[in-house]
DNA sequence: CTGAAAGCGCTAACAG
DNA sequence: CTGTTAGCGCTTTCAG
């Protein structure tokens, strides 16, 4: 910048401003300006220029998970909505780590983030990372799952009605015998767990605790949770699994044992990760619109960023949609 | 910092020393400082730090598709490795596209990241993206994709080994009408395109143009392009799909159409993402060894970023791995 | 419309 | 072992 002004009798200030296209400096000075720093290949300090204005332009994105391939598609939908505004997105892997999520964050805070979106791996009600987070004034959306006692913005899907979503759903064909292969105890996992409960309890079905099995986050854990189920007499005829990951598992114990599905095990997942229909048996899923998700969660977080005050925290909570394919399809 | 030093009686110097544990401290001013500081809940603003030293602790991962399994796996394994050195990892999608991609990488640079890893979407010899780059003088690693005529640090595989590899346990199965779904032009595309070709010729097989399709980079593509296979007579007896994704969609096609795999048509692609085992069949394909390239960019990339002066660039070549599975495994 | 002065929060270099 | 001085590259404020 020094030596724009220079080469060109102006002041730094002057530059400065014809830089930003601040409104009080004339059309010929600013095209001077202009032309210099390209031929320079000038490209404004933004290290610099974050120290004053108290602005970074970046946001961070914390996930449990990139190689989920829903978190991989909120991850590109954040980024897709918030580059064009100016932001560059820092993401962060936890790895389902509470421990690491924490300093994580607080490496963003250190960073000066100018907000965040997290999914967060905190199992705990109010853990400390909430706390400094409040206490940085960073603006930050919760999205995915919930945490008690944390009131921040959120977008997500109401997961006890996902869960009875795809009950009902295994019910209406035929299903009696439902087992489900639930995820940690994180919101999502107790939400799909509750709302499976509920639409049994509704439908008059008993609630058979050894249908119930834990089945973590991805397809290892749900091969070995269907192992276990399959010990079960009588078999469960339906099994409603946490994520499609643990469905796509579940699906290859259930071939391996030399069983059919749907005819004897109807499966359906969660989530309509995006080689759903292209596994083994395709997939019936609930469909939680992940780019949804990400887009929102950047607008609400767009809209803090840059509003003089905080604004009242606001939930979205996208609708759960079926989608129906052979993985349940009873032929009947 | 001013806060803790007036508290303690000390001078800023003395508290910024023992922040960073500088040799020159005596261990109970030491403590004195970090006690302070905690109960303060000061955290050193990285803004400022960097404006001084020059050094942001920020790396830039330049990818063309985070929602690829394969990108996401090398997402995860850089910043595993980064992140426990001190740096935070600003991760941009392209999109594969090249302008987009250009963009990114100045922001990058104004944001004077400490270095960047790219698997870059540009098409042509040398682009203004690699001139920008040199000319900041930032370290940076090319991954998977090598772009001719720019002398970088690159770590991936042969692709024309892999190509090779995949089409000779195609003539091993017993296949005599191999064809290709090709990838776009990128050095992966035109690498395993030439790996295919050259093993044909050296097996004495004819090379049928119509046997060679344009596939891009997904699923809908390998569908589409199989789709066109599948009209010709007599129809291949095998396919090499320019990846995962592309196979998956390729096998989808060939379902579709009645014919089995790999009874009629076996098929392999390349990457072993981490679905392939799930898939309707399950996926013979080549590994490349995704998070293996991950690490060592990353290393290559921390070696240059703490190194005084520039090292030589080095090329890293990770030997491709074939993994049999159902899809192109003949019962003969 | 242009510019001068002051300072963002920190650290390098050197002096005590 | 501790402190002083100067300045990183930019913007904000206010005066011409």
């Amino acid at each position: 910048m020094k030596d724009i002004a220079h080469d060109l009798g102006v002041s730094l200030m002057t530059v400065s401003k014809a830089l930003r296209n601040h409104s009080d400096i004339s059309q010929q000075t600013r095209d001077r300006v202009l032309k210099r720093m390209r031929e320079l290949n000038y490209q404004p300090d933004w290290v610099a220029r974050s120290m004053v204005t108290g602005r970074t332009y970046l946001a961070g994105l914390v996930l449990p998970d990139l190689m989920h391939s829903f978190f991989a598609e909120v991850a590109t939908s954040v980024a897709r909505k918030l580059q064009p505004l100016g932001y560059e997105v820092v993401i962060s892997n936890t790895e389902e780590n509470a421990r690491l999520e924490q300093r994580h964050v607080e490496v963003l805070i250190a960073r000066k983030v100018d907000g965040m979106i997290l999914a967060s791996a905190q199992h705990q009600k109010k853990s400390a990372l909430f706390e400094a987070l409040d206490r940085s004034g960073i603006p930050y959306v919760l999205i995915d799952r919930v945490i008690p006692g944390v009131s921040a913005s959120y977008v997500g899907v109401k997961d006890d009605d996902l869960g009875a979503l795809a009950t009902e759903h295994l019910l209406a064909q035929g299903c009696r015998r439902i087992a489900h292969i639930r995820g940690p105890a994180v919101s999502t996992g107790r939400g799909r767990l509750q709302g499976y409960r509920r639409t049994l309890e509704r439908a008059g079905v008993k609630i058979k605790p050894e249908y119930i099995v834990e089945g973590d986050f991805g397809d290892t854990g749900g091969y070995r949770a269907m192992l276990r189920l399959l010990q079960l007499s009588p078999l469960p005829d339906g099994v409603f699994c946490y994520n499609d990951p643990v469905a796509a598992g579940a699906i290859k114990a259930v071939l391996e044992a030399g069983l059919q599905v749907p005819e004897q095990i109807a499966i359906i997942g969660a989530g309509n990760v995006h080689y759903s229909d292209l596994l083994r048996i395709p997939l019936s899923t609930v469909d939680q619109s992940s780019s949804v998700i990400g887009e929102r969660a950047a607008e609400l977080l767009s809209e803090a960023m840059s509003a003089k005050k905080r604004p009242e925290p606001r939930r979205i909570f996208i609708p759960p949609r079926l989608v129906v394919r052979d993985s349940s399809r009873r032929t009947r």
